[in-house]
DNA sequence: CTAAGATAGTCTCATTTGCAACCATCTAAA
DNA sequence: TTTAGATGGTTGCAAATGAGACTATCTTAG
């Protein structure tokens, strides 16, 4: 038989680990605040920015299909956490942009995820988090996961 | 505003990554083998061990749901890629290892996925590969993602 | 200007998945 | 024993998601 570890190979052990990570943390944005995760995904997105972005700018950042997109956006607009204007220079796309409400919401969030963050992290050294982050971006830029400051993947140009 | 940037977010990258990932590998046991992931999931692991297991070993140590491994492991029944015995010592259980046609496509499908897998990570340097398995397996541990030989968690004991 | 193709966003449909009820069997305690 | 609860596995149902069609609008080539 091929010598093979299904818990060494990193493929598998990437997907169990964003599950377990995923779930540690949706005790924050899911329990406490009714986030799923393309909403929180959008929170964010829009918070991060200070500017408003279109829907397809958090579609393709978050690397979220745009129609669990569309949809999140519906039910945060229901709730009040987003708002939504017209473009003047394309009548097709909306402006989005996080209400007051949302910024509450997300101003409370914040704090309690990236606390979330270190705890999970707290295992790593200073030196091996910086290490670890660093191969994340790495791999990332080599699969090309990386976006510019302006939504378009870096190879769009 | 709170400072915050969803792109150094180390759960968010996580989950990214690993939905990319696993669309790289995709190609491979689904395009190729027609497998879906549970379905690839159970493949590995009975691959991996040389003795029969029950489906709920591998629902635990793939931290997969176990109606997901039921209908997984149906699905390679009826294609006879896997085998199934009633378990001498408790009867509501089952034994289920490779067939032989099973055990071919194992074979077959191993050394393309490391491929991808070392396709993956060889934008990090040796060292850089090592110290990353490393950290993950920090993380891993103190989320308590570890299985023992006998597939138990280690806090199960 | 017009036509062809690209793009933003919504919607419907099919698939996937988790939850939870369920059955059969096992275990433990009275 | 008998009975209550735990456990392995299956299944029905509902929620979540992606694919892709569709509308409206924009862009570009002629």
């Amino acid at each position: 038989m091929a010598k093979f570890d299904l818990f060494q190979f990193v493929p598998f052990r990437l997907n169990r680990l964003a599950a377990e990570v995923s779930a540690a943390l949706s005790d924050e944005y899911q329990v406490r605040y009714g986030l799923d995760i393309p909403e929180w995904r959008i929170i964010a997105t829009l918070g991060f920015r200070d500017d408003a972005c279109s829907a397809q700018f958090i579609s393709q950042c978050t690397r979220t299909h745009k129609s669990t997109i569309s949809r999140a956006v519906t039910a945060l607009l229901d709730r009040a956490l987003i708002e939504r204007v017209e473009n003047e220079d394309d009548r097709r796309a909306f402006e989005l942009r996080l209400s007051a409400k949302g910024k509450a919401l997300y101003e409370e969030l914040i704090p309690r995820l990236l606390s979330k963050e270190r705890d999970i992290l707290s295992c790593l050294t200073a030196q091996e988090r910086k290490d670890f982050a660093a191969a994340l971006g790495k791999i990332e830029r080599s699969l090309d996961l990386v976006q510019t400051r302006h939504g378009q993947k870096a190879d769009a140009y």
